[in-house]
RNA sequence: CGCGGGAUAGAGCAGUCUGGUAGCUCGUCGGGCUCAUAACCCGGAGGUCGGGGGUUCAAAUCCCUCUCCCGCCA
């Protein structure tokens, strides 16, 4: 029955912040195609995960005061974390890996150990240039303008004595393998590691660390842990219990079809990962695809930017079935995509709502309207097909031979591409042939109608198959509300025409895929976007403190006292100034100008005993004089300055010097 | 001369490998229909495929060159 096994696989991901929009797009892709191996009748293993050590994850959780393993459990088992993500967007994933795995830590020891003893592995030192935010170690003639070439930031000298793997050992194997074969893909990706990374002579590889203890320890050298590479991409084959009892499958699943992984480390995963399994003398992975990006509003996703895109906000508001459907339907898979909330908005109104959910709408409902919700026997077959009839069963009849090219190829796009042109063939058929006109005289047109409400129907049936990896739920209820058993749910039966049965049910339900009102969901999004940039700001900010120094006799010149509000009044037409008539223990009222009306009321004021400096020269501002400042406190929350006025105790004589 | 990607209708993109009537979605204009989620169907307008040069009977597609944009991501 089985045709196979298919194990693929998502890069595991970091765990140091929440994920986005990106990692989701890889993992919606991998389970897509997962889903699409089942449904073909595969064995399917698809393994995802999370890499969980290094420096970046000790350093971030120091900053929160928690250790490294509760900082990423937060992430990755806590609530909205990585768990709860994959959840939601319905991830079909056979089994999940931290690195923090007590099998995989184990594992990994064994790994090391194994290349250490076959002489792979060696003991040297390291000399370079360290980048902590990237963890990466620099040669001198790597760095750009004396800084991290990838990221920019500042590099600091780092010399420490490291394990290495003897990378250059398999550089012309490597080689081999992406020029000469199919192992990366897409093919234009071959060229970027073989300029960048091979001509220019591949290094050994440092494969430990003794700078930070957030890693798995080599067993035989205290002191040491395994640096990310033979940690991180181990994962593929310990989570099949190689080196380990964990899991008993890798003689079954290994080597992997292919892994999905995005751009930015194909270098890892066709250099690096080769050249490890040869040391090992394992097998190879069949295939390595580096997917493109979703940039956003034609601008790299970042922090900084405060562009990033939360999946769980668009999932939450569309549908999740409709944003898996949206990210595969409007990107190619190889390429950049640029993500925008426009787009997304009307790929489900056009495709999802229009097209597909109104087709399935309006079929269920003549067959409700027309026939009381079931076809007559007979209605499956036609002795004189239409010329319509003949186009639309023969590209519905095709459509999972052209699929299927396109699904083994990662063409996601295209593959749904020929989707919908037959979906939208299928509302053009309802136009030819006008079933409300048929309906006119039932005696004469009735079967007639019926045939074609079948056709329909099937058309529907198979396009529901093939889109159900892209949207189990939907198309779920799309199979009951055309009443399609679950025989005729089924690969083969998409190559079938006339496989649903004739005496089917089918109920107009709830609609599929709800219209989206395109301004107000914007709208929304754009409030969304701006309170999530709010809150990603530090909750309490500070100006930094002055470097320049003053000197002593300068500070002694500044005249500051204790001083007591007598009245305090809005300055007319002014938004920010309030009037203050201050004793300041000279008998004569003082007169001050603060821009504060914002954070206080005046009537608050009257009493308090605040501090001022009564020696600067007098200012006029809306016409009034202002004979000093008063000194506040402020700093910002999110973004937003807070002031509070300094307020000393009551009993503190006005006029009193502070010095 | 660092590397890579891109420049195609008002917008967003496919087509470029494997030269041969320039296509899709949205928008726009006009028409049709009323089963359906104000949806569906048909038709029109709109492009010298970034500039220049070359190869060819023929170039968006191959070659050379220039300009501009984007990215270099643990």
């Amino acid at each position: 029955m089985s045709k196979g096994k298919f194990y693929i696989t998502t890069p595991i991901y970091y765990p140091s912040d929440r994920l986005h929009i990106g990692h989701a797009y890889c993992t919606v892709a991998t389970d897509a195609m997962a889903r699409y191996k089942r449904l073909c009748g595969y064995d399917v293993m698809f393994l995802t995960g999370t890499d969980e050590h290094g420096q970046k994850i000790e350093d971030k959780a120091r900053d929160a005061g928690v250790d490294p393993q509760t900082f990423v459990d937060r992430i990755v088992t806590g609530p909205r974390g990585v768990l709860d993500l994959w959840k939601l967007m319905n991830i079909s994933n056979d089994r999940f890996i931290r690195t923090t795995d007590g099998y995989h830590v184990k594992a990994i020891q064994r790994i090391f150990r194994r290349m250490y003893d076959n002489g792979d592995i060696y003991k040297g030192t390291y000399k370079g240039k360290y980048c902590k935010p990237c963890e990466s170690f620099w040669t001198e003639s790597q760095l750009k303008d004396g800084k991290c070439p990838d990221c920019g930031r500042e590099v600091v000298d780092a010399e420490e004595e490291a394990y290495f793997f003897r990378l250059s050992k398999y550089a012309d194997r490597v080689r081999d393998l992406l020029e000469n074969t199919d192992f990366l893909q897409p093919r234009s990706r071959v060229n970027e590691m073989v300029n960048n990374f091979i001509k220019p002579g591949l290094e050994d590889l440092c494969v430990s660390r003794t700078s930070f203890t957030w890693g798995i320890p080599v067993d035989f050298d205290p002191g040491h842990v395994v640096y990310v590479w033979i940690d991180a991409l181990s994962n593929y084959i310990t989570a099949l219990g190689f080196d380990n009892d964990a899991y008993d499958d890798y003689d079954k699943y290994w080597p992997a079809d292919v892994h999905f992984v995005g751009k930015e480390i194909v270098r890892f995963h066709s250099i690096i990962w080769p050249a490890m399994l040869m040391s090992m003398g394992l097998p190879l992975p069949k295939k390595v695809y580096g997917h493109g990006w979703l940039n956003f509003g034609g601008e790299k996703m970042s922090k900084s930017r405060g562009n990033v895109v939360d999946p769980y906000i668009l999932a939450e508001k569309f549908g999740v079935d409709a944003l898996r459907f949206f990210m595969l339907r409007t990107f190619p898979f190889g390429s950049d995509g640029n993500f925008t909330n426009e787009l997304l908005i009307q790929t489900i109104n056009t495709d999802l709502a229009n097209d597909l959910g109104n087709l399935v709408s309006r079929t269920t409902a003549m067959v409700g309207k027309y026939f009381g919700g079931k076809l007559p026997a007979g209605c499956g077959n036609w002795d004189e097909p239409t010329q319509a009839d003949g186009e639309l069963i023969g590209l519905a009849s095709g459509l999972r031979g052209r699929y299927e090219a396109e699904m083994e190829n990662f063409q996601f796009q295209n593959a749904l591409e020929e989707i919908f042109k037959v979906i939208q063939r299928a509302n053009k058929y309802i136009d030819e042939n006008a079933p409300w006109a048929l309906a006119k005289d039932m005696d004469a047109n009735g079967p007639r109608l019926a045939h074609v409400l079948y056709d329909l129907l099937e058309t529907t049936r198979i396009c529901g198959i093939l889109l159900t990896p892209f949207m189990p739920e939907s198309m779920a209820k799309l199979f009951a509300q055309i009443d399609a058993p679950e025989a005729v749910q089924t690969w083969d039966s998409a190559a079938v025409w006339g496989a649903l049965p004739e005496t089917v049910s089918p109920k107009k339900g709830e609609n599929l895929f709800p219209r989206i009102d395109m301004e107000a969901a914007i709208r929304e999004l754009d409030a969304a976007a701006e309170a999530a940039k709010k809150a990603a700001l530090p909750a309490v900010e500070i100006e930094p403190l002055a470097e320049e120094p003053v000197d002593f006799d300068t500070f002694c010149k500044s005249d500051f006292r204790a001083v007591k509000v007598k009245a305090c009044t809005h300055v007319k037409k002014s938004e920010k100034l309030l009037c203050f008539t201050l004793d300041d223990g000279t008998g004569t009222d003082r007169q001050i100008l603060s821009g504060i009306a914002k954070w206080y009321q005046p009537e608050q004021l009257v009493g308090k005993t605040l501090v001022a400096i009564v020696n600067l020269p007098p200012r006029k501002m809306m016409g009034l004089a202002s004979n000093g400042m008063l000194i506040s406190a402020v700093h910002k929350e999110h973004g937003e300055e807070k002031l509070d006025l300094l307020m000393v105790d009551d009993a503190i004589p006005a006029g009193a010097k502070l010095c």
